[in-house]
DNA sequence: ACCAGGCTTCTTTTT
DNA sequence: GAAGCCTGGT
């Protein structure tokens, strides 16, 4: 330290404003720390103020430090707040990132005790599958009967484990194909100079287990460690804090077991439920008090939440009183709900004064955003999408940076295979087997293999485009530490001329040429940075950054979010849509053990976002694979006693609360309380002949109208029962 | 090597 | 209702 920060000591007042168990969190600062943070209970406050008082009291320098968070939004957020606190030039030097942005960091210090090349690339999951694609096909193994994605998981799961190929059960054939991919994969990630993202967490617990010195120095700089969610971290991030905690046991670890969302990527409540078993002398703090929700809401949480077991014990109170019931509500189809949601905004818009920006819908599947993207697209409500189609996954994107990766580490060969033919080169399939195939046994980057295609076995005819690629690349390679990463951005553009290759004349087209733009202006906050360092440092940016990273809350419109991206957001008026069986809790987690809970708990944090206004929706019928289905209604309505319940407004059906036996029944009487009114055509009458396009010939059974749609029961002579909506089915009538 | 068209399967959830 | 895979044609 050359020298001291200009501290702001004068925490005493924010520290005043804090209630008694903040305050102890916050004034506890030896040894370790269990806070058990409900939901809307001040934990970033906690947690900030936290930083700074340990600051201020000269615990520790910022950059012994550290704190991981699971968002990078939440990382900024909490260098900003300690910055307001202690000053920004003190916080800046804090590490503050998540589990991967931290690992990163350190592996780009530790690369070569690792024997690991500094520009390692990561590997996202895109590229993860596209590995396990060549693997599968070099062990002449069949991707239907093996699907990439499903062993990329079960991969994930093994490493998330702390577990290598030799670690997958013996259960079955499967397994042995795991197995065996796993044996491939690792060596073509090696070879590639490779990570995946389990990797990144993975690499540093070994370099800790196995690496004595590295082990010390880690273990001796962290002088105070905090987790925040730890109840989403799985087996090697709790492996890596506890290891890196280890020396002076001031680990604080923040987390709801009620939030526990991402048991199916490996994360382990017992690793929050069990702190106090690995630290007894561990101090305990709970924040029940909650600054977010009316009673109203906060009620329904609870009904909901109780009915889990295993629960650590608590209670959320707030001292708002009343507020308004949560209203439920069960429309037609999924449009007439995405269109109920539009009413209500509009209306509390001019009733209450509300922005949009205040309203939130969310729900638990990605293509759930459709119905609600089309009905606001149409009634010109402004939204923001988060999630689904990321940017950096358009397939663009992707192949601009795929260039940028050869540039950045030559032995990327997943994106040498990726960007071979963009634009068409005339390359194919044998002349890249075959190359890539050559500089594997060669042991060879992209460029020295290009070089020596001819050796490599590449058809004749390719040799000329395959001599021009190389010095396209050459041209480029020649740039790269000197050229910084927006200019190199331009260049790969230019040389590659994507333009034109993207150039088709559609929209999508020239929306796939405006996000390459777009990527410049990304590559630009990387330009300061040493060239060769800031196209690195972009490069693991974009594999790392997740579409809440980039969500600003200022910005206006209506914003539509999974469950699980929603979480540590709020909104003042929350509509939890799709409360369906099936839907949540979805079908897939009825199969396995513990699901159901942890669907629960989904349904708890979805409520637990609504500051003011809570709306639950479902559906009669909903489209899912374009074919319409029947809904019941959620058994987690049931959860909630009907007094907390608004009565329906006007015109709407309630959602039938969920029997809890015999729902079936009790939602078709309700459903038939539930009939809509007319809508303008009925097309068919009961016993018409009909031809549909997927289905062939059938006979009407039942036409029934809705409010605003004619639902058809159709026999098909070969497809057999389906029921269709009139509006939407592209049915013709035969004479 | 590339394209069009037909077939299938598919969907949880994400760093 | 889309994306990905396969086939058969050029």
């Amino acid at each position: 330290m050359t020298q001291t920060p200009a501290l702001r000591p004068d925490l005493s007042a924010v520290l005043a404003a804090l209630n008694p168990q903040q305050r102890e969190a916050v004034e506890h600062t030896d040894g370790p720390l269990l806070i058990f943070a409900g939901a809307g209970s001040g934990k970033t406050r906690v947690l900030t103020t936290r930083i700074a008082y340990l600051i201020s009291q000269r615990k520790a320098w910022p950059e012994r430090i550290l704190a991981v968070t699971f968002t990078n939004k939440a990382a900024r957020e909490m260098r900003e707040r300690v910055g307001q606190l202690v000053g920004e030039d003190v916080a800046k030097d804090m590490w503050v990132g998540t589990f991967h942005h931290t690992c990163v960091r350190i592996l780009r210090r530790e690369a070569p005790r690792l024997g690991l090349e500094r520009s390692f690339t990561i590997f996202d999951d895109d590229d993860t599958r596209a590995s396990l694609r060549r693997v599968l096909d070099g062990l002449g193994l069949d991707q239907k009967r093996y699907p990439p994605s499903l062993i990329a998981n079960a991969i994930s799961n093994a490493k998330n484990e702390l577990q290598g190929p030799e670690g997958i059960p013996n259960r079955n054939y499967f397994d042995e194909v795991v197995r065996r991919c796993y044996v491939e994969y690792e060596a073509l990630l090696r070879r590639s100079g490779g990570l995946d993202f389990d990797d990144l967490i993975l690499s540093v617990v070994k370099l800790l287990q196995e690496q004595e010195d590295a082990r010390g120095y880690w273990q001796d700089r962290f002088r105070y460690v905090l987790v925040d969610e730890y109840q989403d971290t799985n087996r090697a991030q709790y492996v890596l804090v506890n290891l890196v905690a280890a020396e002076h046991r001031n680990l604080a670890v923040v987390g709801d077991d009620d939030q526990s969302i991402y048991g199916w990527r490996g994360a382990d409540v017992r690793n929050i439920l069990d702190f106090q078993k690995d630290y007894p002398d561990a101090t305990v703090v709970r924040l029940e008090q909650n600054y977010r929700s009316s009673q109203a809401i906060l009620d329904a949480a609870h009904q909901v939440i109780q009915h889990n077991p295993e629960r650590a014990p608590k209670k959320l109170w707030t001292d708002r009183k009343g507020g308004e019931k949560v209203i439920a509500v069960q429309t037609y189809n999924e449009i007439e709900e995405a269109e109920f949601v539009a009413d209500e905004i509009d209306r509390l818009r001019r009733a209450e004064s509300r922005k949009y920006k205040e309203f939130a819908v969310l729900y638990r599947t990605n293509a759930q955003s459709r119905g609600f993207e089309d009905v606001f697209v149409r009634r010109r409500i402004p939204y923001r999408l988060v999630g689904g189609i990321k940017f950096w996954e358009r397939r663009e994107v992707k192949d601009l940076l795929a260039y940028l990766r050869i540039l950045a580490n030559p032995s990327d060969s997943v994106s040498f295979v990726r960007v071979v033919n963009v634009p068409r080169r005339k390359i194919g399939q044998v002349t890249v087997d075959r190359l890539i195939g050559f500089a594997r046994d060669q042991q060879l980057g992209v460029m020295e293999m290009l070089d020596r295609a001819a050796e490599a076995g590449a058809p004749k005819p390719a040799l000329g485009p395959i001599e021009h690629f190389a010095k396209q690349l050459k041209s480029l390679q020649a740039s790269v530490g000197a050229l910084r990463p927006s200019e190199l951005v331009d260049l790969v553009i230019e040389v590659m001329q994507l333009r034109a290759f993207y150039e088709d004349g559609t929209p999508q087209g020239e929306a796939r040429i405006e996000n390459l733009a777009e990527l410049h202006g990304y590559a630009e906050e990387f330009d300061p940075l040493d060239p060769k360092e800031g196209l690195d440092e972009f490069l693991a940016e974009v594999t790392l950054t997740s579409d809440v990273d980039t969500y600003d809350e200022k910005e206006e419109g209506v914003t539509l979010i999974t469950l699980h991206m929603v979480k540590g957001l709020e909104f003042p008026v929350v509509f939890l849509v799709g409360l369906e069986e099936g839907l949540l809790p979805h079908q897939r987690s009825l199969e396995e053990e513990k699901g159901i809970d942890e669907e629960r708990r989904l349904m708890y944090v979805g409520i637990t976002r609504a500051r003011d206004r809570l709306y639950l929706t479902c559906a009669f019928r909903r489209h899912i694979f374009g074919q319409a289905a029947a809904g019941m209604p959620s058994r987690f309505l049931g959860d909630i006693p009907q007094a907390l319940i608004s009565a329906p407004r006007e015109g709407r059906a309630p959602a039938a609360p969920p029997p809890r036996h015999e729902y079936r029944q009790r939602f078709l009487e309700r459903s038939v309380q539930a009939a809509p009114a007319p809508p303008p055509v009925q097309r068919f009458g009961d016993g018409d002949r009909v031809r549909h396009p997927n289905f062939g010939e059938g006979q009407v059974i039942k036409s029934t109208l809705t409010r605003t749609d004619e639902e058809l029961v159709v026999k098909f002579d070969k497809a057999g029962l389906k029921i269709l909506s009139g509006a939407l089915a592209p049915l013709e009538k035969l004479a």
